[in-house]
RNA sequence: GGUCGUUUAGCUCAGCUGGUUAGAGCGCUGCGUUCACAUCGCAGAGGUCAGUGGUUCGAGUCCACUAACGACCACCA
């Protein structure tokens, strides 16, 4: 059963085999875990990624971090389901299939048609889809591979339509028109979110429409005023308020405009000449102000971004050269007052970068403020608030619950039509004015389908319960199945440019469809950016394939290296030599357990789990109060999502406590195998959530049973009868031991046994060397020399034979003297600052009772430990 | 423009509700290494905790302001 470890750990080796192991053995799967009806159930979903790329270091963090979580609590019987699943990403996947099209073939999706192209864009799914879940699977990843998901598969599509047709028959979904952020390139609507800014310099024009007309205006988009209605002014500037409310007819640039003049606090006086050209069918804000007022919206440009006929001599041009020919007709005019170049925001497409033109557009938008009945009278915007803010649902960390509330508080009318052919279709059938919302068209001759598809964060909303079986399991308001077990989730664990765009949507959908939150916590990380502090991304090339640096340093070591140093919300950098670190760090587990196992015999082994083993010695019990000691650190780190904190505790028990001290102790000193062998098995079960292939790749070298599913150890923090402080004392042992190892090097073989006996006999024999390491020392040398006088050179050369010099560093009477004045300085300051503290009224008034209780107790330690210093500074 | 974050050793970062001498990894310096591990061991150097002011017996930690960097949101007609 034993099988001998090799002297480096090789990761190639074992990691397919082993996640083969771990994957056959069924347990991935909660249904197959062996636990009382009652165990609670821990749910993660997996943010499905974009089926567009490969995954990044990005996504092996979001891996590493949730299959810790989810590992740590299926070790601790918690009913546990990891979901995993991919996201179609309408809009990027599209894009990016027909930028390969085009440069293979040189067709566009027009050339290849509907169908075609949809053939195209599944070939290209089904490619990167195995790709990611290969990948998904090398990081190690425990999830439910029986419950595989994509946002785009037949279930989740089935749910999509139905959400659609609720929302639509409780008049959630509506169809209206309203002004889009619509692509001339991709033929598209853009959501808010979906829009960037890019700076640019651009000209500035001031003129008057025509030159009876008393108001200049200023834009730097003079194309768009052939469709003016109206002209803004602040209703408190002196300069116009006598014109607000007049209406003209005029001539602009040979198109008639009837302008009126409007009101409106949004207008910046300082900005241009304070008067704002209105132009309802071409802007937002103007949009807003002509449903106000009730203005008539022009539509001047085009789906293709030309301007549209019934303009004259600018019908049929670009926007760009419609621009010129208004400016050279202003300027021939005479009607030009000024051109000033300056800086501003261009809205461009968040995928082709050409420049956005807001267009009104029919489109299909959830009503966010519409009072429900479903939701007691809730509108989705205030559920959705509600839960936040009441602590239904927290964040991590917490500065994101204010982030989610300021963007939801300023929540619009989402629209979740998209002009594009790959995606969630929308089940609605037009005939002339009629519409007609349903999954069949409906009886009758000429109904279209509509031929737009859904926001693709439509469907990633429903993320939570489309996977668990909604709707089937969802009958009159009753979870049953999955949807029972498993929702509401846990957490979701993503990353924090995701909140508004994901975790938002996800909230809302939830509480329309079964009224209950998705989640209770969510859990923020940063992004991963590379060793400069950019981002990674694929235009700047400065990504780096986790594959491939599985290849080099395993698995684990990546795990490590993502986990260790992060926090929750903060970006973390990207270097190699942290991995090369963690890689080190996990040989040196490795040959712990290579050093603990060899030569051992097989009743050692197989010691049962629940029964402490005896400490004999005071190293015994001080590497078992170390090791449960860690355990409770790794808890409470862990319970509150510490991942870096719990790491480090482990890290440094396992090299600093274990390897550097403990097992050489165990060199010097035999018989100390029951303990290795019960301190390594409870390591490697806390260490397996860190970095599971390696862990169970040592367990499995001596256990027949699957590490994955040990139980997690429920030990006291500290064991009975051990020293207060085991950590002090445990240095005399520390001390001793070098000592020893430098004696039996120089083959001095009778003061290395007298140093043993110190080292490792009776406990009693080392209680005597108390207090602090050098006194310690000191104190147990002189009982051994039943001497009163202090332990000059000469006396340790006594006891110890030729060792002096082993220890003469150590016993240095002059600095331990001074060391121990400068602690009582520190603590008599100390002392009083807490006795002024105490006596100041004002603080034992108003400071609550535990709290002055807390400080009292602080002042007799402190007074305790001072007494005892000053009691050895006088001997 | 608004909101938020970051600033601690040469580098990358920890440091919870303020409390004794501010920590880790990497790097650096010196010494060592057949006997679990050179993917190693031991020892060491290196910090006015961005700046200024404040609260407090006590501030890396709390407050205010300033500076640099970064992110997100809004948007310039």
């Amino acid at each position: 059963m034993k099988n001998e470890l090799a002297k480096t750990y090789e990761p190639a080796l074992f990691e397919d085999d082993i996640y083969h192991l771990w994957e056959d053995s069924g347990f991935f799967n909660p249904d197959n875990l062996d636990l009382p009806a009652n165990a609670p159930s821990y749910t993660i979903v997996l943010p499905p990624p974009n089926i567009t790329a490969k995954l990044h270091l990005g996504h092996s963090a979001m891996l590493a971090i949730e299959d810790l979580m989810v590992r740590y609590r299926r070790q601790n019987s918690y009913r546990t389901l990891w979901l995993p699943g991919t996201d179609h990403a309408a809009i990027a996947t599209q894009n990016m299939v027909e930028k390969k099209i085009f440069s293979e073939t040189g067709k566009t999706r027009h050339d290849l048609g509907r169908e075609a192209f949809l053939e195209e864009v599944n070939k290209f799914v089904a490619e990167t889809q195995a790709t990611i879940l290969r990948q998904t699977r090398k990081m190690g990843a425990s999830l439910d591979w029986s419950r595989l998901a994509f946002t785009l598969d037949e279930p989740r599509q089935q749910a999509v339509q139905r959400m659609f047709l609720d929302m639509y028959k409780e008049g959630v979904i509506y169809r209206g028109e309203r002004i889009v952020n619509w692509c001339p390139r991709c033929h598209s609507t853009l959501a808010d979110d979906e829009v960037e800014y890019k700076e640019q310099k651009a000209f500035l024009y001031t003129f008057k429409y025509s030159p009876d007309f008393p108001i200049a205006i200023s834009t730097t988009r003079p194309e768009t005023k052939l469709g003016d209605t109206a002209v803004a002014v602040n209703p408190k500037d002196e300069r116009y308020r006598q014109y607000i409310g007049q209406e003209y007819q005029l001539d602009f640039c040979g198109q008639a405009l009837k302008i009126k003049i409007i009101a409106d606090y949004n207008v910046e006086m300082d900005f241009g000449t304070g008067a704002l050209g209105v132009t309802p069918a071409h802007s937002a804000v103007d949009w807003q102000m002509a449903e106000a007022q009730s203005l008539p919206k022009i539509k001047v440009i085009d789906e293709d971004g030309l301007i549209r006929e019934g303009f004259g001599k600018f019908s049929g041009l670009s926007a760009i050269d419609a621009r010129e020919k208004v400016v050279a007709s202003l300027r021939n005019q005479g009607l030009m007052i000024g051109e000033e170049e300056i800086v501003n925001n261009l809205s461009c497409c968040y995928r082709c970068d050409s420049p956005i033109e807001p267009l009104p557009s029919k489109q299909w938008f959830i009503a966010v403020d519409k009072p429900l009945s479903r939701l007691n009278g809730k509108s989705l915007k205030t559920a959705a608030i509600a839960a936040a803010s009441g602590g239904e649902i927290t964040f991590l960390p917490e500065r994101f619950n204010k982030r989610y509330l300021d963007w939801m508080e300023n929540l619009h009318d989402w629209c979740i039509s998209r002009q594009i052919w790959f995606g969630h279709s929308i089940p609605a059938w037009y005939r002339d004015e009629e519409i007609y919302v349903g999954e069949e068209a409906p009886n009758g001759e000429g109904w279209i389908k509509d031929g737009d598809t859904l926001d693709t964060w439509f469907s990633s909303g429903m993320w939570t319960f489309s996977t668990l079986g909604w709707p089937d399991n969802f009958k009159n308001g009753v979870k049953s199945g999955d949807l029972a077990r498993f929702h509401p989730t846990q957490v979701l664990e993503t990353g924090y440019e995701i909140l508004t765009l994901w975790v938002s949507r996800m909230v809302m959908m939830s509480f329309f469809a079964l009224g209950e939150k998705p989640f209770s916590q969510v859990y923020l990380h940063g992004t991963i950016l590379d060793k400069a502090g950019k981002k990674m991304s694929k235009s700047k090339g400065n990504g780096v394939d986790p594959l491939e640096v599985i290849a080099k340093y395993g698995a684990d070591a990546v795990r490590l290296s993502l986990l260790m140093g992060a926090t929750p919300g903060n970006d973390s950098r990207y270097s190699e030599e942290k991995i090369e670190a963690k890689r080190n760090f996990i040989n040196k587990l490795w040959n712990i357990s290579r050093f603990i196992l060899s030569d051992l015999d097989d009743r050692f082994l197989s010691a049962p789990l629940d029964v402490l083993p005896e400490a004999k010695t005071l190293a015994d019990s001080w590497i078992l109060n170390e090791l449960f000691s860690a355990r409770s650190i790794v808890d409470s780190a862990l319970s509150e999502s510490n991942f870096s904190i719990a790491a480090e505790a482990l890290y440094d028990f396992t090299w600093n406590k274990l390897a550097d001290w403990y097992l050489e102790a165990a060199k010097v000193e035999k018989g100390k195998e029951e303990i290795l062998v019960f301190v390594l098995k409870n390591l490697l079960i806390m260490w397996h959530p860190f970095i599971p292939y390696v862990t169970e790749a040592i367990w499995q070298s001596f256990n027949e049973g699957l590490l994955m599913v040990e139980q997690w150890p429920s030990w006291p923090e500290k064991i009975e009868g051990a020293a207060d402080e085991p950590g002090n004392d445990f240095k005399v042992v520390q001390e001793i031991i070098v000592a020893i190892r430098n004696a039996r090097s120089e083959n001095k073989v009778e003061p290395a046994r007298k140093l043993q006996a110190l080292a490792f006999g009776p406990k009693s024999e080392l209680l005597l060397a108390q207090a602090s390491l050098i006194k310690g020392l000191r104190t147990g040398i002189e009982s051994l020399l039943k001497t009163d006088a202090p332990p000059t050179e000469a006396a340790i050369k006594v006891v110890l034979g030729d060792t002096d010099i082993y220890l003469l560093g150590a016993v240095d009477p002059e600095k331990e003297k001074a060391r121990l004045q400068k602690e009582a300085e520190n603590l008599l300051g100390l002392i009083g600052s807490l006795k002024s503290r105490l006596e100041n009224q004002e603080f034992i008034g108003r400071a609550p009772a535990n709290i002055v209780q807390a400080e009292k107790d602080k002042l007799e330690r402190y007074e305790t430990e001072l007494a005892k210093i000053q009691a050895s500074l006088a001997s």
